[in-house]
DNA sequence: TGTACATCAGTGAACGCGCGTTCACTGATGTAC
DNA sequence: TGTACATCAGTGAACGCGCGTTCACTGATGTAC
């Protein structure tokens, strides 16, 4: 029983999706030519008719990855002009994409990208950068905005922005689900956001 | 050449050990049977004489790994007694793990943690609760000495605590070493301090 | 519009590498008498 | 204190599984005339 054959576009599209869903949800060790394959709905050794190697099928799923994250970016961007409101609802974004999502922390850890090519950690690095960059701009927005200390560094800020929602991904995963994300980054946003925020009366 | 015969109990600290250490500079999967036997000097064979599996290795060194991390904790209440110092130094003393090791993040994240069992899961998962029920019980007591603002909760505080380095280790392995974490932790300390510390004229 | 041929996405069998693990063995160490 | 035997940590060859990748092939799709 042989499967549709449909173009090489949309197949690298659907094997790009289907590798970016099993990392989600099985981590990257679930990411086999053969699950992509199975995913399709096609037999494995066509998955290289659409791409040269595995490592080029990783390489599509970073893309894809980094096009999210950014992407997530640019919408709270879009949905407010307020830097603190900007960056809380960045974080409330996040702190959904964790749980729908595990691929995030799995990718951003997986030894696929630190140990196998130079230059998909150097890939992976600008999709972080650039992340990073953008939410210094926010930050930046705000300090010339007058709501946000100007004695800070925004790049401190930023990563420390991660850091709010990080560890608790790790958490939220070690626990099964049971440890609450939106409440600790609530919580966290609360405390950090009191202190960066600009006071009124120095 | 034979490799000189030592007792069980030696070499299976010697195992771990080896096991630790290649985690550290080469990643999860940088731990083979094969690698390991070579770092101790015996064949990869004999590593059976003193452990059943790769998978109880990996346990060994799961527990290194925590009696380590603890072992931190407990060493920063032992020098100082102020809360805010403890934190502080013991934010220093992680900043400095990560360039020294680099297998703190990669074990936390390691699929082999999250998807081989579910016991190995939980005991990473106890590990890190220990270390964090340890911090929440810093801020506890700097709370009730006045030091910490008292209306914080001392879990989100511990859990915004990992938040400090743990985004900059990524970066710094990212980076290949040209972050500057020290920077970073020390400037993200002072935020999270001001924040957190209890201000004399409220 | 119909025919002839090239292209291309599908299939399944098979290969090969890495790596954990087993097994029969050897020789040193430790113990019983 | 010396001998006899059991134990135990070492060795190297070989096995087997998972998995990425190759290859000869087939039949549908698209194009040239």
């Amino acid at each position: 029983m042989a499967a549709e054959k449909l173009h090489t576009d949309v197949r690298q599209e659907q094997i790009a999706e289907a590798a970016l869903h099993l990392v989600a949800s099985h981590g990257i060790k679930g990411l086999s030519v053969a699950a992509v394959a199975r995913r399709v709905g096609i037999v494995p050794s066509a998955i290289y008719r659409h791409f040269h190697s595995k490592d080029e099928i990783f390489d599509a799923v970073l893309d894809l990855f980094g096009t999210r994250v950014i992407g997530n970016v640019s919408s709270v961007c879009e949905e407010t002009a307020d830097p603190l409101e900007r960056l809380r609802r960045l974080l409330m974004r996040h702190a959904r994409l964790i749980r729908e999502n595990e691929a995030l922390p799995r990718i951003i850890f997986s030894e696929e990208v630190y140990n196998r090519s130079a230059e998909r950690k150097a890939r992976l690095h600008g999709i972080i950068q650039e992340f990073l960059a953008r939410v210094a701009e926010i930050v930046r927005t705000g300090q010339r905005e007058g709501r946000i200390r100007a004695d800070l560094d925004p790049a401190t800020v930023s990563l420390m922005f991660i850091g709010l929602f990080q560890p608790a991904a790790i958490l939220w995963h070690l626990s099964d689900g049971r440890f609450d994300v939106t409440k600790h980054t609530e919580r966290a946003w609360e405390i950090l956001r009191d202190a960066i925020e600009a006071k009124h009366n120095p």
